[in-house]
DNA sequence: CGTCATACCGTAACCGGTTACACGAGCAAA
DNA sequence: TTTGCTCGTGTAACCGGTTACGGTATGACG
């Protein structure tokens, strides 16, 4: 591979030259310029970014580290990323924690020197272990996480509110008997989704106590509890599950016990993952742009690099809407005009 | 942020030694090294990967160039590279040529001197071209891509036969007018399934001039499709989509018409994304290991990198397979137990 | 005690670019 | 002619690590 004194050397100009005419900076002569040019042309010489970042101290790159891979959530974020980071030249190096504190360290360490930023998610860590791990040099923004006593920029979804927002459409649906599907115990959002809907019990339905089924935010653990649910006998007459993955087992063993929804019982979910709309009946859930999470988070990351301060902005809070359809019996958009785009859902 | 010089100076040692000491390289004294390691924690130094892969020529990392970065399709084309990646201590950059030719180039060059090796999946490049932007110095393996004429290793899904064999098991159910949803037209995989479908027909049916609806792989297309199709009075009793995203869209736009799945019409897609599976009912496609494409192609790169010879390997084709579900009327597997996975479907 | 192998360690040259600074040429003003 | 600028270019010092090579001290051995 050709390097740029090579080019120099064929061009028959030094290496200050070559990299000024390459990088158009100016102060070199047209001739002298397309020599260089033609030379580059030639070797068909391409710039090593690695050893140019070394100088420049800059690596147009951001890491991002996301605690997994699975499912549309990452995909979405990451796609939300790449749209804001693509626009100012940016690239992405992927980093994935693969759920152990022990490589999220490793993650972030060997993002030394190879990023000019972090995006980093940690959905289940502790605020001060994640002080140890970040290098406070190093621009940060966080994911879906209110860093709380560290004062870390990060955009969060409004979790609690969210859920609050749904058990209470549920109870002014006529719902007496709300049962939730929790996520996993050190989740965060999950934690933030039962303390809402635990909350919005208490307050509108003076019901201190409501049940709540456990489970891990999988596909397989709805469908755990609602053979639970079935077989337990426990009274409902609807569930909320903490995110539309457990909501949609939920509606698949709840069938399999013969119960009808929302006949028998309302079904609710959480992040309107695509899949949510297209279920027969399609499913009720609390929408989360998922992508503008990423988009956002990378926009005040671009800010916070370009100098500029973020004042009040350091925290982003993403209030999630509500959205009715057919399994709270709410109104049905038929599913072609939805996928159409003719309504904004 | 500390260097490697800062730390030396701390624990009294030169460069050199502090470098062997905390890369393990033997040939240092025990309390040497308990010094070094003592700076380092001090210091909180943590190694400059950018610097270290300059010397090293080696960057531990390897650069994914994909069309897109929309849908389940590539998300889980990331999930399977990252799968292995993370095994061999491989970090995965990011590139999108966000669908221009341009793009891609730039995308290829921005790659130099920060990876190792690459992984391109170019679904609408002409091989020419592709050739003109690689570095053939650069260890690359294609994506869902037969190379042809450039000898390069790739990773590819036998679209062909695919479509093939789910037209004969749509003509083997009984239908005898099958529609074919084309997915865009310079789109390699779009083009085989589509010479799949009109050979089957030739073939088996007899039918040489079978009807062909054009679509882009998207959802919306799908939903267009099917209202042309009733439209345009089109006579057919089954629809075969290019790709799922499509079949969705065409299921909704036909219940939208009132017409039944599968009893006016049968329906069948192509690629098994897990929406598939908990449609109503059930969408029969070709199940495509999707995370399969990644992960082989990403141990093809490794085993390259490692300086293994491939030998008859550098071509993998993976072999889709038929699922028959509820949109051919074929066995509906019950949700519940397909999602607890109880089954393989 | 001299010789030599061995094990540790330091000096300095690299990796492939960027860029501060110096230098010479050309030209206008004094 | 001398002074002073500007403009184009070259020299060399970096960026932060790795590593070839050479030097020194130590112990074994004749």
């Amino acid at each position: 591979m050709a390097t740029l004194r090579d080019v120099a050397r064929e061009a028959g100009v030094s290496v200050a030259t070559a990299s000024r005419a390459i990088n158009g900076l100016g102060n070199v002569t047209a001739p002298t310029k397309a020599a260089v040019m033609a030379a580059v042309k030639k070797l068909n010489f391409v710039p090593h970014s690695g050893a140019r970042s070394l100088t420049r101290r800059k690596t147009d790159t951001v890491g991002v580290i996301l605690p997994d891979l699975f499912g549309e959530f990452f995909s979405e974020i990451i796609r939300g990323i790449d749209l804001v980071a693509h626009e100012s030249g940016m690239h992405l190096l992927l980093g994935n924690m693969h759920g152990s504190t022990h490589e999220t360290a490793a993650a972030i360490a060997a993002m030394r020197g190879r990023v000019d930023g972090l995006l980093v998610m940690p959905p289940d860590l502790k605020p001060e272990l994640l002080a140890d791990y970040l290098d406070p040099a190093l621009p940060t923004v966080l994911l879906n996480y209110d860093a709380g006593s560290l004062d870390l920029p990060f955009v969060a979804v409004d979790n609690y509110h969210g859920a609050y927002a749904m058990t209470e459409a549920l109870l002014a649906r006529g719902a007496r008997q709300v049962v939730h599907i929790a996520g996993p115990k050190h989740n965060r959002d999950a934690r933030d989704r039962q303390r809402g809907f635990a909350d919005a019990m208490a307050k509108i339905a003076k019901i201190s106590n409501p049940a709540i089924l456990p489970g891990d935010f999988s596909e397989e653990s709805g469908v755990k509890a609602a053979q639970l649910l079935v077989q337990g006998q426990l009274p409902a007459d609807a569930v909320f599950a903490a995110n539309d993955q457990m909501a949609v087992g939920l509606i698949a063993g709840l069938a399999e016990a013969g119960k009808s929804v929302p006949g028998d019982v309302m079904v609710a979910g959480f992040d309107d993952i695509p899949l949510a709309r297209h279920l027969n009946p399609s499913l009720s859930t609390m929408q989360v742009h998922i992508d503008r999470l990423g988009s956002t988070a990378m926009m005040m990351l671009l800010r916070i690099l370009r100098g500029e301060t973020l004042g009040g902005a350091s925290a982003t809070i993403l209030t999630p809407t509500l959205v009715a359809r057919g399994t709270t019996g709410g109104a049905a958009i038929p599913a072609a005009v939805a996928a159409a785009g003719a309504l904004p859902t």
